[in-house]
DNA sequence: ATGCAATTGCAAATGATTTGCATTATTCCT
DNA sequence: AGGAATAATGCAAATCATTTGCAATTGCAT
């Protein structure tokens, strides 16, 4: 995981290349995904960034997500609530779990699950480009968790 | 995979016990996804449906579809482009793969994923309630399959 | 056949995302 | 530093799929 400075950096030289221009909101929306350690929808970072510049608008953060994402810069998931949700892709390629009583997000990776769909993809005669994988569940008890009151 | 009449009678029963009508558009709607093999979208039942009754509305489309997915009678499934598509719920579970190039949905089931997935979510303390695996994959070129021209 | 509640069609509302356009900001070049 | 060229922004309006309010219709139990 690199500082936020070398990634601004990074992406100011991949906008040079294409002709393209960093901008005070550019690099404000930059900072606030390598800030995020959840997974933000595009209403979530206006609201972080809007206290940093109050003239941000809503369009400019999609505009720069769009960006971002075709430079390769962040990744989008759109869990099942359909809404578009946005985090920095410096991280090695992992799936979701979602709390379904909290909404809560984890992150996991299994090496076996990559493998079973890139054979199972090969036994149908394709070659995946990509893939979602999202586990929707709810938390186990735990042994040994202290009891939930019941028969009040 | 039982008929078509069968599944009309086994909803209206459902709807009965609801407290809900059988309508013709009911009929109708539930007719049109019995007799798809595709995934199609609201729009696309939506059309089908309208040649058999031209006075159909696409609202009721979308009202029927949430009904029969309360009832269990199909399944929304919303891929990369986020519309809803739907199926008769008459099947086995299986997961999709897109083919990237033609959109065509290729169907399948893995008992290993499946399980893998369990394994994955217990080990985060969690249990699964529902999943979505997608495989966005494109064509691989068939061993013996003749061959493309190339230098025209 | 009658009556009431469920359902429909239509149009308008929603909510997330995109886009046209006039204005502003960056870059590049003297 | 100053200016031109043009990319980017903010705002409002447009999209697009889906939902919803409401008056008119229909299904179904009596
Ligand atoms: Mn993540
Ligand atoms: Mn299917
Ligand atoms: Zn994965
Ligand atoms: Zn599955």
């Amino acid at each position: 995981m690199i500082g936020i400075e070398q990634r601004v950096a990074i992406f100011e030289g991949q906008l040079k290349q294409a002709g393209l221009r960093m901008t005070q909101q550019r690099r404000l929306i930059l900072r606030i995904l390598a800030e995020a350690h959840d997974h933000p929808d595009a209403k979530g970072i206006f609201t972080r960034a809007f206290e940093h510049d109050p003239t941000l608008s809503l369009s400019t953060v999609y505009r720069t997500m769009k960006l971002l994402e075709s430079q390769g810069a962040i990744e989008r998931h759109a869990f099942e609530d359909g809404v578009s949700r946005y985090e920095h892709a410096d991280q090695q390629h992992h799936d979701h779990l979602i709390d379904v009583e909290t909404g809560q997000v984890v992150e996991f990776s299994s090496p076996e699950i990559e493998a079973l769909q890139a054979k199972i993809a090969a036994e149908l005669g394709y070659e995946i480009v990509r893939h979602r994988l999202e586990l929707y569940a709810r938390k186990l008890p735990k042994a040994g968790r202290k009891r939930v009151k019941k028969d009040v």
